[in-house]
This record gives C-alpha cells, structure tokens and sequence, in this order.
DNA sequence: GGTAAAATGTTTGTATACAAACAATTGCTA
DNA sequence: TAGCAATTGTTTGTATACAAACATTTTACC
C-alpha cells in the first residue's frame, strides 16, 4: 500500500481527482434520491438559497458552470418544479432565477442531508490531514484560470473563483 | 480567505472536487490538444501501457469505468487510430484491446506532457501538505464502493480500487 | 446434452459539461 | 440617431458518465 503505480493512469492527479469526485458523486445522488434532484441541480439550489432570484448570468458564475449547461440544467429543474424562470424588468435579455414553494420547504432536508454525508467522509480522516487536503483543494479551487488571464484583471470584485470568461 | 461560505454550494466536499476537477481536466486538454487526445482517452492510453491488448472487461476496470462509457470511448479512439479492437480466440464474447503504432510512437511525450502538469501543480504547495493532500485523495479512491459491499467480499485480489459491479 | 443462469459488450436514454454559432436586446460611437 | 459592437441566454455538436435493456456466447446444473 501507498506504492505508487509505475504507468497505469492512477498516476496522474486528475485521474484520481475524477474519480473520487465520481465516487462521491454517487453518494450525494443516493442521498437525494428521495427529492429527485441531482447532485448538480442540489448544488444550483443552494446557489439560489443564498440569492433568490438571481440574474441567469450570475447564477452561472455562482455555480462555475457554463450557461450552456446551465440552460439544461434549469430545464429539467424547472420541469421538476424547484425552480422559476421569470423576465427581468430592468433588461429584456436577462432572466431571473427564482426558487419554488416547494423547493423552500424541502431545502433544508436535502441540506441536512448532504451535509451529513461531508461530516462523514471528514470523519474517516485526523483533523490537521484533512484540514490539508481541503486547504489544497481550496487553492487549486481558488487558483487562476488557465486562459483568459491577461484582461480579468480588471474590476472582479470577491469572485476570484470561477473566472471564466466569454469574451474571446 | 479560510472562511467558509455560509450557505452557497463551495461549502459541499463533492462541488469542490467537481471544480476543481473540471479546471485541472482543462489543463490536461490543452495540453494532450496537439496530439488530439482528450484526458479521459489519454487515461486509457495508459492503461494499455501498462498491459497491451487487455480484455475490454479488464480494460474498463482498469481505468474505473463503465463497459458503456468505455464503449463510446473506444469508438473515438479508434477513430482517431489510437486502438484497435480483436476479438478474444478464446472467448467469443469478449475483445481484446490492442495499441496502435501511433500510440506507441506518441505515449511517451503525452506521459511527459501530462506529468510536467502535475509537477507544476505538486509544486504550489508544501511537499508535506500536498502528500496529505494525496493521502485523502488515495483513502477515498480505494475505499469501499457504495453499494455491492456485501457481495463483493470474496475474491477480490489486488485491485481495491473500482470495485463496482453490475450483478445487480 | 439441453436448458436456465451468468457474463460480455453494445445500444438507448438521461444528465452533465463546454465550445461555437445563433437570435434578441442593449450599449457605444461616430 | 443610425449602425455596429457587446451582452445574454439558447441551440447544436461533441465528449464523458452511468443505468437498464439487449443480443450473443459461455457456464452451470440437472
């Protein structure tokens, strides 16, 4: 144990990356299961816990995804009746994300329990260790962008996390 | 910097890892970009280094991956004349899976480009943090799988790792 | 030796994920 | 103010990722 594998893929950072966020991944989805919300939508219903009724583009940001992938993912949430499109009155392109009734009521639920699953995983491991693995995880989180760096100087504000710009 | 969010999605171990996963995935993209490889098609490379013309079963347990994604993958691969599929002389449900030429030929400077990124990342930080980093990260992946925990006790030998299985 | 059970890889359906192209709208500028 | 550039969200195309259903083949059991 704790030989490192001299050629197969586990070598390399991104493979085991990928793969523990896989593994993890399936817990969140058993756990949610009940809600019938993806662990992905989970994470767009936080975003929108912390700001209802947030512009589409910033939604996005909050949740560092694309606004492609956002699109669907609103579809389905919309379809599964968490979340609202609505116009937004100050600008025609723009939309406005707003939580449901019910996914307000069931909220805290879900949250408790993914929750409950990060208290566990942290338990398996001694305070100082994963203290290190998070604070890594959070710098990597946190590091630059690996394009687009020359002109996001600019005016970012408190993002500093999903740097990701369009304007190419 | 060190405080956690209150209530967005940062705070959950699972969106973090996705993040961070997702940026260090787009580093090895455009670094594999000149030999028309994508990450995910590179890992598979390097499972075929380790062991050329596995079993297709074999294969997809080997990189922690489902027969079907695999199925795809290897479409692609083949496609771009990365690998080969033969059928298996003695079993005539199985395949085996074999190296090309130009894989053979282009491997090594893939492996070197994809280690000098990993090097890079390895470096930001404090060799011990980074091993604790590792540490978690290699606890997680070799931990048990979600479910099939039951069954999957028997003869398992050395892999430890993506011990999934479908006979559910 | 014949049939049910298991194994193997593919197909289909759904969900992420992103880039590029797009339509609609807004902002900028001459 | 007319026209072009930038912004916004969607659509389309490609690549993962997995479950469930499937056809083919092998194994197990009687």
């Amino acid at each position: 144990m704790g030989e490192k594998k001299k050629s197969g893929p586990e070598r390399f950072i991104c493979f085991k990356l990928s793969k523990v966020m896989r593994r993890i991944h399936r817990y969140y989805e058993v756990a949610l299961a009940p809600y019938e919300i993806t662990p992905v939508q989970f994470y767009v219903l936080n975003a929108l816990f912390e700001a209802d009724g947030q512009k589409f583009k910033d939604l996005a940001e909050n949740v560092c995804m694309d606004g492609s992938t956002l699109t669907g993912i609103l579809d389905r949430m919309e379809r599964g009746g968490f979340v609202e499109r609505r116009p937004d009155p100050d600008d025609r392109r723009s939309l406005l994300i707003f939580l449901t009734e019910k996914a307000i009521r069931l909220g805290p639920e879900m949250v408790e329990s993914a929750a409950r699953l990060d208290r566990e995983i942290k338990e398996r491991f001694a305070r100082e260790k994963f203290a290190a693995f998070i604070g890594v995880l959070d710098s990597l989180f946190d590091a630059g962008d690996y394009k687009n760096q020359e002109e996001s100087q600019g005016e970012r504000e408190d993002q500093g996390i999903c740097n990701r710009s369009r304007g190419g």
